[in-house]
RNA sequence: CGGGGUGUGGCGCAGUUGGCUAGCGCGCUACGUUCGGGACGUAGAGGCCGUGUGUUCGAGUCACAUCACCCCGACCA
């Protein structure tokens, strides 16, 4: 009998836990709100630094890396952006344990208090800025664009595993330029990158946009961000690239000479993508039988299944499992055969399924004497039997057809659910059904928080390639030059 | 920090108006039969019922306290 899985609240822990849990950390409510991210969820999130590595290095970057610890008058320097992360931050205030009087317990020396307190990062923009004075110079030492993969922490008041944790792992570029000109270029660069991996590796279609000035990152002249869609109606910003000005460089004194012997204050960027990717490519191409991953990303491509009775027969077919294992092997794909001999196959396809390996291989004595394969697609859930000779190929070619196919499902799935509105009463009515919204805007703070009091929505945000179209705000009626997406949002 | 809910083997749960030896499903171990879509049988292992104090002849069950977790808000990638 198969398991019946039917409600979706279900199916968030049925995607998630095959790649990630709760980090169980026993008695201690400081913790909570981390995760452990098991090695299949590890595997998926080293394809995916791999991919976004390269696509930064081949724009130029480099990678490096910065402390855990931050002084805590570091943080003070830049006045946004301590007030935006001033209230998430988790502080080190001693450096040494002793043993408690009884000797069954551990406690904080206060002999041992830090004359400054270390901020445990929750960005590094103000480390590396503090570091960047000693490193520029003059405009030959510009343009400066370093890359990092890292750890930070914001202390949320409540988490969410994969999009909110208390912890999380991502990538944060910091980039110092000799004009702004160039600076912006770079933050628009570096969001194409993130709209291009999102599109080709994850297969999820976004929206790419800047923020409303409300919704900027802390200390940000200007934030772009790719938006995306998830399969419960709701938003999810994916990613962010700042264009920070001259906020930080001035915050750190980073000057700069020029040709003509003038010093500049350098112009300067950030961007981020974190571990919530992992989430977002969840939450947007599963379906109740489990995962459905990407084959970009995909820790394992494909899964050769043996269909035995018994030891004996399990070794008549290995010799041809391996054989094909090593064909594919060769051509670059991520093969697995899944020999245990104490489960029945149909259980293997289901935990395979479960775990969103894009393609499965079903070999038994059947296909042993037609000298054929059976291939499963995990994302159509189809089934075709194929000859041996030439598979590698075909598996080649069923992967691009995935790939693909999850894309365009995605694409489909956020046309479907995005919803051109021109009254409030009809905003309040859509916003209820869930889906990217786009509707004309005053461009008011006043506006957009009022409609986030009264619908929980927020401007996701004002799209790059929206028609320039003449309107009217749906809420106040004044002149709108352009429509915006709002949604509801993690 | 407000509002609601839950703590019982690894996981998911049941446990009556307090009652005797605390159950069930999944999983785990062993053996056997099975094996082309989540198998079955038999035999096992595994629990001071979140913690503390009380009420009682007797507490998983009642009271009070406390801790933790989950959901909904405020905050946020």
């Amino acid at each position: 009998m198969a398991k019946e899985v039917t409600s979706r609240a279900e199916n968030f822990s049925l995607w998630y836990n095959n790649l990630v849990t709760k980090a169980d950390l026993a008695e201690n409510s400081a913790v909570r709100g981390c995760m452990v991210i098991k090695p299949y969820g590890y595997a998926l999130w080293e394809n995916m630094q791999a991919a976004l590595d390269k696509m930064f290095k081949d724009t130029g970057h480099v990678n490096a890396y910065f402390p855990l610890f931050i002084p805590k008058s570091f943080l003070a320097r830049e006045a946004e952006h301590v007030e935006g992360f001033a209230k998430e931050c988790a502080v080190v205030t001693h450096y040494r344990l002793r043993t408690t009087k009884d000797g069954k317990n551990v406690e904080v020396d206060p002999d041992a208090k830090l004359e400054e307190e270390l901020i445990v990062r929750p960005t590094s923009e103000t480390i590396i800025w503090n570091t960047y004075k000693n490193w520029i110079q003059s405009y030959r030492d510009l343009p400066l664009l370093c890359n990092q993969w890292a750890n930070v922490v914001r202390w949320e008041m409540r988490t969410r595993l994969f999009l909110r944790t208390a912890e999380f792992l991502w990538q944060e570029g910091h980039t110092a330029h000799s004009t702004k000109q160039e600076a912006i270029e770079e933050a628009e660069k570096i969001l194409g990158v993130y709209e291009d991996f999102a599109r080709n590796h994850l297969a999820i279609p976004v929206i790419t946009g800047v923020k409303t000035a409300s919704e900027r990152f802390a200390g940000a002249v200007d934030t772009y961000c790719i938006e995306a869609l998830m399969q419960d109606g709701k938003a999810l910003q994916a990613g962010t690239s700042h264009f920070l000005g001259q906020n930080f460089a001035k915050a750190f004194d980073v000057q700069f000479a020029g040709k003509d012997g003038s010093l500049d204050y350098v112009w300067a960027t950030s961007w981020g993508v974190s571990t919530r990717l992992i989430g977002a490519l969840i939450m947007a191409h599963s379906d109740d039988n489990g995962l459905i991953l990407p084959p970009k990303v995909a820790p394992l491509h494909l899964v050769i299944v043996p269909l035995f009775k018994g030891e004996e027969e399990l070794k008549t077919l290995m010799e041809t499992c391996n054989r094909i294992k090593n064909e594919l092997q060769d051509a670059g794909i991520k093969v697995k055969i899944d020999d245990r001999d104490n489960l029945r196959s149909g259980f293997k396809f289901a935990e395979h399924e479960l775990k969103g390996v894009p393609l499965r291989l079903a070999f038994g004595p059947r296909d042993m004497q037609n000298g054929t394969v059976e291939i499963a697609r995990r994302d159509t859930l189809t089934k075709e039997t194929v000859p041996q000779e030439g598979i590698a190929v075909r598996v080649k070619d069923l992967l691009n057809e995935i790939q693909k196919n999850i894309y365009n499902k995605a694409l489909k799935f956020r046309e479907e659910n995005t919803f051109k509105v021109d009254s409030y009463d009809d905003f309040k009515v859509q916003i209820e059904k869930g889906g990217f919204i786009s509707a004309h805007w005053d461009g008011t703070a006043e506006t957009e928080t009022l409609i986030k009091e009264e619908t929980k929505a927020t401007i996701r945000c004002i799209p790059f390639d929206s028609d320039k179209e003449q309107g009217k705000c749906m809420v106040t009626g004044k002149a709108s030059s352009q429509r915006v997406i709002f949604a509801r949002s993690y």
